[in-house]
DNA sequence: AACAAATTCAAATTCGACTATTTCCTGATG
DNA sequence: CATCAGGAAATAGTCGAATTTGAATTTGTT
């Protein structure tokens, strides 16, 4: 998980590895299910999708399947990383124990950098929301963004790789099986205020409510996507 | 994390890339720490130590980065990761609150084959010991294994991975940092009698407990490793 | 001497051809 | 008809040379 998409990609001349920007495509098109789940991935179709050479593909495929977004098994190559409801459950159950927890401690320790950046967080959360030409990949990078800042910047090194980690698997299953639902005007609605009242409890520094109310802010969807997966 | 050492390595016929081969024995060096923190991975080099190709070589490196063995950053290649106080508290901290959930799951919904499991673990880590020609990574795979025994099978997927993937990284800073202790006499009998009293308490159901001292289990070594760390 | 620019060299990255393995197809056989 | 063997095509894995980059060193200038 090297770098993130920027909010607005500037005028970049950073020399970069193109394993880089061609690992930052397919990841992508994982979690938006472009590349879907389960699919083979053919090294030589990748290369020409993607650019770069084989030698290339298999190096940035080889890094996901570190981190789990590919599967592979012996000489059998690589493909896209399965859906399941017993993964779903996993991935959220374990990101809500996480997360909750990193909240908890962040309220007990946060600091006005920690205040001020979540504020800041769900200020350019909600403004990309109303903002006409946003992309849903930005809106997605806010969204996550705004998560990150909750649980502050004091949270371990390792707690934040493994919330990221769950959080960009749980965001695959979002987008694969909730496509529409994330721009309904009521549920954009509904989850905006969420996002307010986590936030409002927060810097009130009432703790266990705020979990509370993370939690159910996760729950919500649970019921939908375990659905949506079962009707496949 | 594809596979691990086999108890005693079987007569496989099975074909498998050379990667994989390159993959166990970059891995085993960096939790022995023969390949040492921060040390420069020079491909050239590691191709001439563990044979394949420049390429081959790269795409191990690139597996380790996406398990954060080895660090990247750009192009300026690949170097072992490293070690520090910060990395290390967080690493034991975030263990412990895994895998004594898990513990305590386990205990509450653990069943038959779960038992056996444990006790069977348990005798083989005791076997092992006491043998006169069991090497050091044996012994760490049995360790292992019965710490896996103990939170069974059942634990999710993500769970056991991300515990694995934890005591990995423990056990290498145990690995460098105390690489005598483990085979002092008085140590190995302590360890040996807080594994049996885990596993006691854990079969007769008593989670609260196990869970504590399956935490006083692993905090002795917490500050001789943190004290061995600063001086250095 | 102190700094900046140019040079050089080792190392990192990239590439696509080469080899090995799996997969798919076909047709003979029970 | 099902099954298996053999071979062809497709795909995976492997390699090392060619290219690009980063960093150390030298050279030139103030």
């Amino acid at each position: 998980m090297h770098t993130d998409i920027p909010p607005i990609s500037a005028t970049s001349t950073a020399k970069e590895p193109i394993t880089n920007r061609i690992y930052d495509s397919i990841l992508e098109d994982i979690r938006s299910g472009k590349l879907e789940p389960g699919q083979k991935l053919k090294v030589r179709e990748l290369t020409s999708e993607y650019g770069g050479s084989t030698g290339s593909c298999r190096e940035v495929l080889n890094r996901l399947a570190g981190e789990r977004f590919v599967q592979t098994k012996g000489m059998t190559g690589f493909s896209v990383r399965d859906l399941s409801p017993e993964d779903l459950i996993e991935v959220l159950d374990l990101r809500d124990q996480l997360e909750s927890q990193a909240l908890v401690q962040a309220i007990q320790h946060g600091d006005t950098d920690w205040e001020e950046g979540m504020v800041l967080a769900f200020h350019r959360l909600e403004r990309e929301r109303i903002r006409e030409g946003t992309s849903l990949i930005e809106r997605e990078y806010y969204h996550r963004e705004f998560h990150l800042a909750l649980i502050g910047a004091h949270t371990s090194e390792w707690h934040q790789f493994f919330i990221r980690t769950l959080s960009l698997h749980s965001e695959r299953y979002r987008r694969i099986l909730l496509p529409k639902r994330i721009f309904e005007p009521d549920y954009v609605r509904v989850v905006d205020e969420e996002h307010e009242l986590i936030m409002r409890l927060a810097l009130e520094r009432r703790a266990e409510e705020a979990a509370e109310a993370l939690k159910k802010h996760r729950s919500r969807s649970r019921t939908d996507l375990l659905v949506a997966l079962e009707s496949r």
